[in-house]
DNA sequence: CTGTATTTTGAGAATCAGAATCAATATCAA
DNA sequence: TTGATATTGATTCTGATTCTCAAAATACAG
């Protein structure tokens, strides 16, 4: 385990996981989880290049996927499709359940959970006489300020 | 234009709007059209394979793609993608605007609408000072009775 | 109706994200 | 330390969709 790392918590959870698995925790898995944690929506790709650049180890863009596919496993991560052909992976470590609204300027993410529609939710599968496993609601607009919408695109952390 | 067609009108918007943009209306993007409005929801490869299978002419799936689209421009249907890597077109010709409860046991797709939900989608958009272009609400789930599950999983039309 | 310019078609190649392969390498428990 | 086992990364493969382009169909002026 890395050695000043504020992740001790989070490597031991995965850690734990894997040892229940008779898996291994790898110098690789340990770096994408690192990273994976500092941001909220990602893309393998980029993830990858994030990672690269900082070329601390050889990295192959298949390991990216596969241990992003394991955080999901673990519930780390979520998998999200707002746009079709390609997927960005949640940082869900200490969030509950939340939907989006979606910039379609900026591209900024904006979650939030709405108890009201939750409910209306439930009504609407329970009057058509279905059980709700699961839903999406992504909603999909602009930012009424475009000064913030331009600030948020310049920022680097996203 | 097909004799004893139902479809004077749609195809009269069909070749309204490849009039006026210099398009042809060509045997193929008639078959497809008539085929389309037959169903709800669609993927291209079905449609292909049902109309290769009344093999009334060639016809290759990149034309059943390209019409398809066209469709979509014109406003007689709308990509869905219930799950990645795959679209479903949904035929939306007399439909207004709707949501999907897509059951994953037998796939029945059932289509509504909730004012309510819409409005609060609305609300809390203008809560983080968004402007709200489109939005996507899917519920997944399973129906509660088995038998028309496994009735709806039976029959063809779909 | 006919000739001609223009669009469309179909077969197959290209694309692209993501998964599968597999020999070489790293991990871990005894 | 050793050896069984899991993992890695380079590469190939996959599958849905789009692109290419020569041959065929369509529209429309005459
Ligand atoms: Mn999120
Ligand atoms: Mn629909
Ligand atoms: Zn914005
Ligand atoms: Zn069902």
């Amino acid at each position: 385990m890395l050695k000043g790392s504020s992740l001790y918590k989070e490597v031991a959870l995965l850690k734990n996981y894997l040892t229940k698995n008779r898996l291994k925790l790898t110098q690789q898995r340990e770096t994408i989880l690192e990273a994976f944690l500092r941001v909220d929506h990602i893309t393998a790709e980029e993830l990858y290049r994030e990672i690269s650049k900082k070329k601390r180890q050889r990295m192959g863009l298949a390991t990216i996927y596969r241990t992003l596919n394991l955080l999901c496993e673990i519930g780390i991560g979520q998998q999200r499709h707002f746009d079709e052909n390609r997927t960005i992976f949640d940082n869900v470590l200490h969030k509950k359940h939340h939907d989006h609204l979606i910039c379609n300027k900026c591209d900024k993410i904006i979650e939030f959970e709405s108890p009201a529609i939750e409910r209306l939710q439930e009504e609407m599968a329970a009057r058509h006489g279905f059980t709700l496993n699961n839903h999406r609601l992504e909603l999909y607009g602009h930012c009424l300020d475009w000064k913030k919408c331009r600030d948020w695109q310049k920022s680097a952390d996203r």
